[in-house]
DNA sequence: GTGAAAGCGCTAACAT
DNA sequence: ATGTTAGCGCTTTCAC
């Protein structure tokens, strides 16, 4: 359908570099005559133009393309920040291409090796572990924007959330209308440090002298961590807990999946918090609690800072604001 | 970090064409010395290669590429397809570029001249149009492989699930439950096929007479069309309604809000039927069931007959098996 | 056994 | 005002 260039100079009599010039927008700065540049202007009109987007990469050393990895799309969460980030880079004539790692350390070394091969011209990654991480801003020599986990170990930039702040007012939330009764906290994935900064935003707000008491730990961040979490309380408490944290939701389902195995029904009367935010939340039998992450706000500080990099300004970092949402009880 | 080929070829002493064939596995065949072999896979091993994939595809007339259209990753349904079809891609050895068309006619014809000028070796496209299947059909000269919808307006293949059987299962388990009391249909997107499908499925499953009569319509499928539908279902009863189907779950959201602002709290005798899955349907206070749709054997049949065109085999399409689930009362 | 050369489609500098 | 040319890094063929 689209004509490439030199067919175009042929079926014009005139020759490939014209065109490419009248098409490149530079006619003006060589003088291409007016009729010329109608005649080519109207041919593409009616038959189109094809560039080879590759041919003019290998020339200018720039795809015009960005990476990035994230552990999974499976996770709205990381949906809606890689939908958000590819609308963002289209809108700067960047494509993305989005790859999962699993969070495995060695897919997301292979990935990032295989963006690069590819020539993308940034990579945005959300690192599985610190040595990683640190192995990334090494070996990677292109513009490089880390997500969600700062573990210390970069001078690049990242974009993360309030995770401190977020659940700080969560707990206090939670707190407040717990009757007294502990605030359980159910965390998975211990080492990261978005995870980290939610603990210790719990326990700063939670009475000292319980608070460690109420915290239970698992290694990594599944529904089956989630599982084994609830059971280990349900262990120690006999009935369900009055007041229950999450440091995700894939840790709340497991939770949620276990109370209602053991009860038959869902406990109405469990209030609940978490983080990240479902679009079913508001509609549980329970009171809820949601620290909601800003996905469009990422994208835009992530693109800025990866724009920086390549402007060879000074990237900046952010930390952004998240939003308590609270859908009351429904039963 | 990682060395070029001239870069090895410099150190070692050798020409870059010997550091080429060997690292490309050709040193058989162009009978390399044993002793060259040895110097530059160990020189590799030390340091690591860097070869340049805008070249080779430049050469090759092949990029290793696929591009993915869908409407959104904000949908959770097409982020697991999108996450199962670039596994099963980067498998196969190609990079899969993924791109949201927000199901906006221009935006997807844009994408997709996006992508072919990138020289993706095939394209994989949830259409939001039947104009737009048609017009890709005719002016994509790639190989070309269509999700999900089937407007009859082109000759590649389609990936879809059994959405008319989806739906008699459906429609039936509630039927079943319904206490004689009608099962309304919330639907959201009449243009589409897989909806018309599903429709249809429904129709034919409700008792013959009334069935057109609990039918309501949108045009679209959001979660305000949800609401929209809803409120007009309201309406007419005064109350709410004792079974309700839906076509989709932003639909459900929609409706699920009015109820609660209505109500104050969520009915929970009201039985749901609903499409796709969301991780809390079984938390819910409702009696629910769920037609899920299999996200990794759309992968596989996608992927294969993408592989088959590329192969000049005929391509298979294929209807997928969908799985209705359940999940009890939890209040 | 190893090296040199052509050409993929593009851009940018240089000729006419 | 328009055309020619060199070279980006790769593959493939042919020459030493």
């Amino acid at each position: 359908m689209a004509k490439k260039p030199d067919e175009i100079a042929k079926a014009l009599g005139v020759s490939i570099t014209t065109v490419r010039l009248v098409l490149g927008g530079k006619a003006e700065k060589y003088r291409i005559s007016q009729s010329t540049q109608a005649r080519i202007h109207d041919y593409v009109k009616q038959h189109g133009v094809k560039f080879d987007l590759t041919a003019r990469s290998l020339k200018l050393k720039r795809t015009h393309t960005f990476g990035l990895i994230i552990p999974r799309l499976a996770n709205p969460f990381f949906a809606r920040v890689s939908e958000e980030l590819e609308h963002r880079c289209r809108e700067a004539e960047y494509q993305l291409i989005i790859s999962c790692s699993n969070s495995d350390e060695e897919t997301e070394k292979e990935l990032a090796d295989g963006l690069v091969q590819r020539n993308v011209d940034g990579l945005f990654v959300v690192s599985s572990t610190s040595h990683c991480q640190k192995h990334l801003s090494n070996s990677i020599s292109k513009p490089l924007v880390f997500l969600d986990r700062d573990y210390g170990d970069t001078t690049a930039p990242i974009i993360t959330s309030s995770n401190y702040e977020g659940a700080r007012e969560l707990s206090a939330a939670l707190l407040k209308r717990a009757e007294d009764e502990p605030v359980y906290f159910l965390v998975g994935g211990i080492d990261q440090p978005t995870i980290k900064e939610r603990v210790q935003g719990y326990l700063e707000v939670m009475p000292s002298l319980a608070g460690n008491a109420w915290v239970l730990q698992s290694e990594r961040n599944r529904t089956q961590d989630g599982e084994q979490m609830m059971l280990a309380l349900w262990e120690k408490l006999g009935k369900p807990p009055k007041n229950l944290m999450v440091s995700s939701l894939p840790v709340l389902e497991g939770a949620l999946a276990v109370l209602r195995s053991k009860l038959g029904l869902m406990p109405p009367k469990l209030r609940l918090g978490t983080f990240d935010d479902n679009r079913m939340l508001p509609f549980l039998p329970n009171e809820v609690w949601s620290v909601k992450q800003d996905e469009a706000e990422w994208a835009v500080a992530a693109l800025k800072a990866m724009t920086q990099i390549i402007n060879g300004q000074a990237p900046q970092s952010k930390t952004i604001a998240t939003r308590l949402l609270h859908y009351p009880n429904s039963c």
